[in-house]
DNA sequence: TCCTGTTACTTTATTAGTGAAGTATATTCG
DNA sequence: CGAATATACTTCACTAATAAAGTAACAGGA
């Protein structure tokens, strides 16, 4: 099996593998942080608007397309670091609602510019011209494969 | 952070994720192997010419862009599952060489049509004049990103 | 020959995910 | 209202990966 007949599956695991490999460590390097606990993260803040009572941890695992047990795994994790705080719903009393702390603000901080710069390393790969192509091309991906 | 503006890692990451999860979950029914697994078994497959003694776990590993370690637990599962055996290499004692078994071929052909069909489903979802571009934009990341 | 360094693999501890089964709270409907 | 059902989360057992440190075998030079 040559390289340009490998299966589409196994170059996209495979492409997808070695970036994160590479994401992990910059990341770990320079802010303390793996790349799935910046997920949480960044939809914890993306999540938060003003007023809001922040997501729930259906909601998170919703919009990374993880399971409600992952979520309450890497939610524990992020709690014991102290980047995430957990508080019951308002309502409904089955729900938490997650937010970040002051610590998860400086965490997110941190890991702005080693994520620039592996998303800088990603774009310069495929060429300027290749970019939006790509990038929708995973978006059909996910699209048609999230269930 | 909209959709639109979702930064190229994650949405190359989630990609993957989801198409993982379904291709495992395809796999595992029709097959009883995850992907992972069918990875190594294709590696193994296709390192195996005549006369060949098989490729080493390093082998492996370089493939598959894994640390070895990964390799001595999958080679572990697969041994276990009978799919897979472990010689030691005829001039250096410290390494294995490792071959299908009878029933690690037999399970490479199960799993021949429930790929086929995930790779047709992306495919289809990818476009056919999108497929080049987006496998060439795969194999660019890889190149940049394998240290 | 023996020492030094490299190589192939293993072990350990940790993170991160899955799916299935369980608990407690909400909700809906007869 | 109360029973049945659905929902939000947790727990458990398992797969799969990493990094770091360890073991055994190989290989080259003084």
């Amino acid at each position: 099996m040559t390289d340009a007949s490998r299966r589409l599956y196994m170059r996209l695991q495979s492409a997808a593998h070695l970036v994160k490999k590479a994401a992990d460590r910059a990341l770990m390097e320079a802010a303390g942080v793996t790349t799935a606990q910046a997920a949480v993260l960044a939809v914890v803040a993306g999540e938060s608007g003003a007023g809001a009572q922040g997501p729930t941890q259906k909601t998170v695992a919703a919009a990374l397309g993880l399971n409600e047990s992952a979520v309450t795994a890497m939610a524990s994790r992020l709690i014991a670091l102290n980047y995430l705080k957990r508080q019951k719903d308002r309502d409904d009393r089955r729900a938490w609602r997650l937010a970040l702390t002051p610590e998860g603000e400086a965490a997110m901080a941190r890991m702005k510019a080693p994520f620039a710069a592996i998303n800088a390393q990603m774009e310069n790969a495929l060429g300027a011209d290749n970019l939006q192509d790509f990038a929708e091309g995973l978006s059909a991906l996910s699209k048609t494969f999230s269930e």
